[in-house]
RNA sequence: GGACAGGUGGGUGAGAGGCUGAAACCAGCUGGUUGCUAACUAGCCUUACGAGUAACAUCGUAACGAGGGUUCGAAUCCCUCCCUGUCCGCCA
């Protein structure tokens, strides 16, 4: 969430940033939540006026208790006082949500050093790892897998519907060998800390993070007012809301293996073939907890994280800063890491690594102790380390031989208990 | 799921309509004294928002699990919900 006073203080800078968010309309929506912020500080500043004589009175009534002509005439004020702070916090409160509502739904401020821009035809190059070789045998990962007969995508679809996937044999141990390589090699290499979280969250979780008001229909809602992570980063991070952290206690870092669930409204059409977008997926998700001033390097020592597990695989892929108008909900500066696809012959998304600055703190108000005793915003980090199912998708077209067979990178042998193909 | 008991500051824990933003103790912080690795002592020690300030200070309002209600006045009384504990049932 943005901050309200430095709006106040400075709406030009909200208005242009806004715009590199193709917010077209930000002068207006920036006026609207500057009237609306003076309309509730006067009405506030009026009401506790109000409560604080009301209060000053009840006290009076409480010494004269005995003089009953006296204690009348109190009453009678209070209760007026009464009525006129029944309808100046009816006000107050009114502008305050309608306030709130508008400031929940705007996005993050991008970071001043990425590239502005209208999509994702704007990202950034900024590196890339690993030799892309000709291969002569080229097939879609379903295929192949369908051809080894260790994904059922038919038997899915009767018991689940569209978008699911069922995985046999070795390639579910394959997935099951990831989540504990890429788990292994984040706490034991990369500092982080494992946790095993919830996949059903509350609703305050989900507008903590930035889930909610605005990508509702992109979630999966259980009936209570409980849903489904779309990922992992919205339990981990939710950890830290509402608490102070001690100054000596940072960074953070947690990493945790879940289920993800997305609805993929709006997704129609796009990879309906494959387990490339699936309602459900695995997914390995790093989440850093920092103070505001070291976010940056710490974002950058996120993407080498996620990179040692695809250089560890043998993965070739990218690095694209995302440009403005890419970038989700509550990132300030985000960079994808893309890894190759030889059946699509392009570079696919399979992690993301973002920081949001002090936007999802505000939301879920995680501050931390600073030296000389205040309370502040943390920022917070998140990355996936990496995305399991577009994993499998990567090593699958990848490791193809050409006997129609995939081999097992060494890096996972230790955890396929001995085999070495798929 | 049922019955009972609870939910108060960093911790323990009092308070049972106005004297309580909250006793006492412990921990922590700042100083004093003695000296030696501890004792004594004075003070400070929740948070959010608003006003105010160059920044402090200061002032106001609110918060005793959450949300409503009763009352001139609620941590205290009433209702709903959430959570914790114990016992029973069920269950991986």
């Amino acid at each position: 969430m943005l901050n309200i006073k430095e709006i106040r203080n400075n709406p030009d800078f909200f208005i242009q940033n806004l715009k590199k968010r193709n917010l077209d309309n930000s002068e207006k929506l920036i006026k609207e939540i500057l009237d609306l912020d003076k309309e509730y500080r006067e009405f506030l500043e009026k009401k506790e006026k109000l409560l604080s004589s009301r209060n000053q009175i009840s006290k009076e009534l409480g010494q004269n208790k005995n003089d009953q002509a006296k204690f009348n005439e109190l009453s009678k004020k209070v209760s007026d006082i009464k009525k006129q702070v029944q309808e100046l916090d009816d006000q107050s409160s009114n502008s305050f949500e309608k306030l709130n509502n508008i400031l929940m739904s705007i996005p993050n401020i991008p970071d001043e050093n990425i590239p502005v821009g209208k999509d994702e035809t704007e990202n950034l190059f900024i590196k890339d790892y690993g030799k892309i070789v000709s291969k002569k045998n080229i097939k879609p990962h379903d295929e192949i897998a369908e051809n080894l007969n260790i994904i059922d995508f038919e038997t899915a679809v009767k018991i689940s519907g569209s978008r699911f996937v069922i995985l046999k044999d070795s390639l579910a141990k394959l997935e099951r060998a990831l989540i504990s390589f890429m788990l292994d090699v984040h706490t034991q290499e990369n500092g982080y800390k494992e946790y095993s979280v919830p996949v059903i969250v509350n609703e305050d979780a989900m507008y903590g993070t930035g889930q909610l008001p605005k990508f509702r229909e992109d979630q999966f809602q259980l009936n209570n007012n409980q849903w489904l992570i779309p990922t992992s980063e919205v339990s981990l991070t939710n950890m830290i809301s509402n608490s102070i952290i001690d100054y000596e206690k940072l960074p953070l870092r947690f990493v945790a293996a879940t289920q993800c669930f997305r609805a993929e409204a709006g997704a129609a059409g796009k990879d309906t073939k494959g387990m490339i977008r699936q309602h459900q997926f695995a997914k390995v998700e790093l989440v850093s907890i920092i103070q505001p001033e070291f976010r940056l390097n710490e974002l950058d020592r996120m993407v080498s994280c996620a990179e040692l597990i695809l250089q560890k695989l043998d993965l070739p892929y990218r690095i694209m800063l995302l440009s403005s108008g890419d970038m989700g909900f509550s990132a300030e500066k985000t960079f994808d890491l893309e890894v190759w696809l030889p059946s699509q012959n392009k570079y696919r998304e399979i992690s993301s690594c973002s920081s949001c600055g002090t936007f999802q703190a505000a939301r879920m108000k995680a501050r931390y102790k600073s030296v000389d005793g205040k309370n502040n915003l943390v920022a917070t980090l998140n990355g996936s380390g990496l995305a399991v199912g577009r994993t499998i998708v990567a090593l699958l077209e990848n490791y193809l031989n050409e006997d129609g067979s995939v081999s097992i990178p060494s890096a996972l042998t230790p955890y396929m208990n001995g085999l070495t193909k798929l």
